[in-house]
DNA sequence: TTTTCTGCAAACGATTTGCATACAC
DNA sequence: GTGTATGCAAATCGTTTGCAGAAAA
């Protein structure tokens, strides 16, 4: 199990690079993690730390995204809306990355596991000679829900 | 040859949508035209019809480049870059959608062609309902050349 | 104590919008 | 002529930054 993410962790990657460990940093990775399979915004994230207790100014938690994302510990993301969004990043090496299906109606995000890139991967490095490091996927299209209405 | 799009093609379109046919909407597609495989934002048009010669409002081409999205001509895209890039549409439906490599180093994005993908939606339409209409591929990696430096 | 954070407000860059004028039809 | 488009400048929105005070280490 791979992915069992601690607060401890976050400590100790911290410290490797002489940041510190600060409530505010820790609010906001403790919402990613109440929060799993969900794609939150900035604002997203300032509003739920405003809803349940705690105020932290907007720059701030855009700092701390930005670092928990150099951390490796968020992936940051865009689906079109306008904003960035992160989600906690489950990635290890012997899993497959999930890709995103986006409804271009209500605007819902899903996800969907799949490892037929890796394939593709591989042939696009030995044709292009790109060495590849990371790669998005998205699929627009309509909902399950949204077909049925009407 | 489904794709020799031309000028009297952009017209028809228009005038379906009692939309007028200006020049500053031609040259616009124009600019998409002279600039096959390219990835242009809305500043670089701007900037080479600055060039050239006839200099346009830039919120006439943010209305321009939306238009032309719209009329299914031009496609959207990002890359991260902090602004949405354009280029002209060449999907149909006897052929495969190309993706995106992006540099990570020198920003350069160069198209890959592949079909892999079609079997990955019809598992992805059957397994979980969702009618997908389009996709989007990108890979982040580091190219030939800046590999080669160093 | 020393260095790194936070919060605020101001700055920013891409994109949008209101409105008066200009132009395609 | 009539309705749509343009150009400009102002407004907007997400995000970043400068700086003084606050708090980890």
């Amino acid at each position: 199990m791979a992915n069992a993410f601690s607060m401890d962790d976050f400590r100790k990657k911290l410290q490797e690079r002489q940041h510190k460990l600060t409530p505010q940093r820790q609010e906001v990775l403790q919402i990613f993690m109440d929060h799993p399979g969900e794609h939150l915004s900035a604002e997203d994230v300032h509003d739920i730390l405003r809803e349940s207790k705690s105020e932290i100014g907007l720059a701030t938690v855009y700092r701390s995204l930005e670092l928990l994302e150099n951390l490796g510990i968020l992936l940051k993301m865009e689906f079109g809306d306008g904003c960035s969004r992160y989600e906690i990043d489950t990635t290890d090496p012997s899993m497959h990355r999930h890709h995103h299906l986006i409804c271009t109606q209500c605007g819902k995000v899903m996800e969907f596991e799949d490892d037929l890139l890796e394939h593709l991967e591989q042939d696009i490095e030995s044709k292009s000679g790109f060495h590849i490091t990371n790669h998005e996927v998205k699929f627009f299209g309509v909902c399950k829900e949204c077909q049925s209405e009407r």
